[in-house]
DNA sequence: TACATTCATCGAACCGGTTCGAGGAAGAAG
DNA sequence: CTTCTTCCTCGAACCGGTTCGATGAATGTA
């Protein structure tokens, strides 16, 4: 039914071998001999089949994506990683399978002993993720998002929560802020090994600790009406506290709303500052000073290292860890 | 490299013939040399190569899911579409190729040319939809999400906005409004083709009309502060107006915030009736009478359908228009 | 005992590409 | 006019499965 080279071989008067040679320029042809193959294939539409084309060359220029929708997630943030991948895979001539089964293990095992994918990208990674050894026996390649406790081996992207807490310590230190408070992401997500939180939080201590401030940390809520609640007597626990620092996606969107109705003014009776992904803030709009990280840089550079690694696992050199430096934004809400 | 059919038959002392026809059950295998294979299988740890498997059998077991992130689109309702996409593929036994090109239409010749899918579901389809040339075009079948012009040979699935509309008018109709504004998505959601847009707020205005109502139609927008200028402006020029329908996303969401600032109680001062997805005001938690959608269904049905017709597009009968019934939950927003 | 069935398995062909080695034609060198 | 290169093209093998027809063994029937 569908245009095979042998069709267009057949039109162009030559074999089979010669229009593979035509198409992949491996081997020189005639000018003659290209035009009357150019002139079949678009006539008859050619493309080659993809599958075919995996079996000879055992290349599916497909990359898993393989997501973890953890249920009570902040679920809009998800998109922001896997559109970037997606983007930037197409851009280096891969294509996408989307992963989101429950059983994220078998699904990895599945997707590389089939050799449906070159390689996977591993979104939203915990502290001991159950997906790494799987990843580990593979054949393919594997870049993750999000850093797990052993990278041995591995390349890893992440954000730097670290440095993302010093200089926003920094920054509220030098306005002369001594006591502040710090909302964290939902006890679950520490429980489930989300380690960005505890990266974040323990960086804020620190740092705080050196200059000898008040930090007061506190884990958030996921939902409303508990985000009001939970802020509410956070505020009211910690009259003295000047400043708040809000590492909490579905807190820093309902926070509007929550000061406006406590009357709290902002940066008058209270300095805010958040850390989020430079597109949420702008979805929703947040008044606030934030350091804002580019999930996108994440999902590119993974992709990026995975494909140099599926080109040449040698030429791609020993493992990396990278992390992605955050930028404050500055848009008043402190002082 | 990795584990083939031929090493499971040579460990089991068979034929490949032998081993596959074990594994597909489609002869019948002597238990003794069954056992043998399952063994060799487990040991070995074998899985069908998925590019090999394709072209014998000319299906790859994958569907194609085409999106379409329109610029200034409120980003974040996209994933309640793919999610349910991919679960009900996989419990059908498909994975997903996640397409998200510009360049939707090469897109889509391209995954059915190459025959890396064997069908594919068009999300976002607006009313003249450039892709459905190539979907109809191509060999493998395709399931529309979306309503677009011409439905012809096509398998399309979309929530039923005008009975939405039709009942939140006699809803508010039976409660006593005479006067009421209706908020549609931003015009640019229209200029693009979202058919929907007109198809809610016609039928609002038509059963309006035919009650004797005062319908005041009105284009929103998507982001903030333009979302509180314009509700702000419209409620500030229909005062009279006793009710409001939001059909809008981004303004429902900022609805709450808007409202309370400008002192408005709700249903005291105002009656509010939404219409949305029903994850989307779970995860804003909006407090909203509203007609319900269930994008899960549309997801659902679409891929159920389409694997109906792939398995055989005689037998799957002739193409459906299927629209989804809305259902009202009642909040407590409107009296 | 001979013959027809049924059962279990095998070998070969095929799917549609890629790639290697070989070889004919044309041009260069002796 | 040979002989050696270089250029271009071809045939065959291969990738790893599936499927058809054939065949030998086991079982049933006359």
């Amino acid at each position: 039914m569908a245009v095979t080279i042998m069709d267009v071989a057949r039109r162009a008067g030559v074999s089979r071998s010669t229009v593979s040679y035509a198409i992949s320029g491996k081997r020189t042809i005639s000018a003659a001999t290209r035009e009357r193959i150019d002139e079949a294939i678009a006539t008859l539409g050619f493309t080659a089949n993809a599958g075919a084309r995996a079996l000879a060359t055992s290349q599916t220029m497909v990359i898993g994506l393989l997501t973890q929708f953890h249920q009570d997630e902040f679920a809009p943030a998800m998109l922001q990683y896997v559109l970037p991948v997606s983007d930037t895979a197409r851009e280096l001539g891969y294509d996408i399978l989307l992963v989101t089964e429950t059983d994220a293990t078998a699904a990895l095992r599945r997707v590389t002993r089939t050799g449906m994918v070159d390689g996977v990208v591993l979104l939203d990674v915990v502290h001991e993720d159950p997906r790494l050894d799987t990843l580990r026996a593979a054949e393919q390649p594997g870049a993750l998002v999000g850093l797990p406790k052993r990278t041995e081996g591995l390349d890893v992207f992440d954000l730097d929560f670290g440095e993302s807490a010093r200089m926003i310590i920094d920054h509220l230190y030098g306005l002369g802020h001594r006591e502040i408070i710090v909302v964290s992401p939902p006890m679950h997500v520490f429980e489930r090994g989300g380690a960005y939180g505890w990266r974040f939080r323990d960086a804020a201590l620190e740092r705080g600790a050196r200059y000898g401030l008040q930090i007061h940390p506190y884990f958030g809520e996921s939902r409303q009406p508990q985000i009001g609640q939970s802020i509410n007597a956070i505020l009211d626990a910690r009259p003295a506290a000047t400043a708040l620092i809000v590492h909490n996606d579905a807190t820093i969107a309902a926070l509007p709303a929550i000061l406006a109705a406590r009357g709290t003014r902002v940066p008058t009776d209270l300095s805010v500052v958040s850390l989020y992904a430079k597109d949420f803030g702008r979805a929703f709009s947040l008044p606030y000073t934030a350091v804002e990280s580019s999930p996108d840089q994440l999902g590119q550079q993974a992709v990026r290292q995975l494909v140099r690694r599926i080109a040449d696992p040698e030429l791609a050199g020993a493992p990396v860890t990278r992390f992605i430096a955050p930028e404050l934004t500055n848009r008043g809400s402190t002082r």
